[in-house]
DNA sequence: TGTACATCAGTGAACGCGCGTTCACTGATGTAC
DNA sequence: TGTACATCAGTGAACGCGCGTTCACTGATGTAC
């Protein structure tokens, strides 16, 4: 990598900072033009044409940097429950969310434009988001109480566990640094969540039938 | 109401519907102009004027509307249910994906706007959101296995039942009408999952102690 | 009921502005000899 | 190592366009007498 060539990789770093710090004031990526991110990055607009196409091949690009950052701290975490021989809920959620308000403008771009945003970024995003689901899942098989469900169902229940927690990402990042009551109740009630989806897939297909009772005893 | 008024009301209908039908092809709210709107109204720009401040107060009504609409048919379903003195989960699934579908440019809207649009327009659908929760953690007051739990707990898991349900809002929108293979399939894991939640539900608290040990058991 | 005036939903021209994109350019860095 | 040329990241002027908003208007409908 020659000198030109990493300054040149700093400039397209600083166009997708550029970018996410201005989506930190609520707005949406669609909405943020081309020479907003120039402006915030220093450099004149049409520098912009020498790193991407338009702005949707920037977000792609956001979409892949997010994600890898966020495929990496999965790794650690993963690597940290092998080690001690267990995952203690409590504190995974409390470490997930921490984190999560750490980076926080990486985690705003992608919960917002998850549902919202321009379709390519949404279907890149949604991609990223199956390959998590798909993780987890392999994860479970590592509980002795979901090792023999069939993967369908492991796939199901990862599923709703990842948007519930992405669903905790948009409402922590929606409260401000100093309304940490509410981020507390918050992380209890995100605990709360997980461990009854752990209780309801602890006692999935056995209880079945039960359920349906329960369900229909209106 | 004046033949006048009448003949306003309807211009500001058009506005409205203008307005969720250019969404209907992926776009976001925020991303669609005024001049947009009265043009596909059949409207003159300045017109707009007698009806909305600008589009955030545009915005605003659509949510009223929407989520007018959305209280109604809960209300029929949560009528229904009474009469036949149960929920059957699996047809209420059913029968909310299929009205989905059906008021696809309304729910459009909200799933994409709830997380990514203007700030008011998000905080009006987070609070009609909020809405549903309270009342659906209400109606879980009918349920035996559930009435003795907390408040708290039964926000708790009705906030976990709207979220996921959202979230099949989300998915079954992103198919295609021609998809019905993948629309079967995401309807039979949406039953799956709230299944699962009101398993978990109906064993919380007594066995809370024990999922404790599941969750560390790997 | 008929008339005279008031209201006001919708019109159409005009404005200044920020946008994406084009183009020819500059000058520092890289490469070949 | 020194020179001559090529590359190419970033510049700056210019363009046409759709935008939101203003303004004075029109003419159908409503109201008061």
């Amino acid at each position: 990598m020659t000198a030109r060539d990493e300054r040149k990789q700093q400039t397209r770093q600083s166009l997708l900072e550029a970018t996410l710090k201005l989506m930190k004031e609520g707005r949406g990526f669609v909405s943020i033009s081309l020479r907003e991110v120039t402006r915030e990055a220093g450099v004149v607009p049409t520098a912009f044409y020498r790193h991407f196409r338009d702005m949707d091949e920037l977000g792609l690009a956001l979409v892949d940097d997010v994600s890898l950052s966020l495929r990496k701290m999965l790794r650690d975490e993963r690597v940290k429950a092998k080690g001690a021989g267990h995952i203690a809920l409590q504190s995974s959620v409390m470490m997930f969310l921490l984190y999560v308000r750490q980076e926080a403008q990486s985690f705003e771009f992608l919960v917002r434009e998850r549902m919202g945003g321009s379709t390519k970024v949404r279907e890149a995003i949604q991609r990223e988001v199956r390959h998590f689901v798909t993780d987890l899942a392999n994860d479970f098989r590592m509980f002795p109480e979901m090792q023999n469900l069939p993967s369908d169902d492991l796939e199901m229940i990862a599923d709703l566990v990842i948007n519930t927690a992405i669903n905790w990402c948009g409402e922590i990042l929606a409260l401000t640094s100093d309304q940490v009551r509410l981020q507390y109740e918050l992380s209890m009630r995100a605990v709360k969540q997980l461990r009854l989806i752990f209780v309801g897939a602890s006692h999935w297909k056995v209880e079945q039938g039960a359920a349906e009772k329960t369900a229909a005893a209106v």
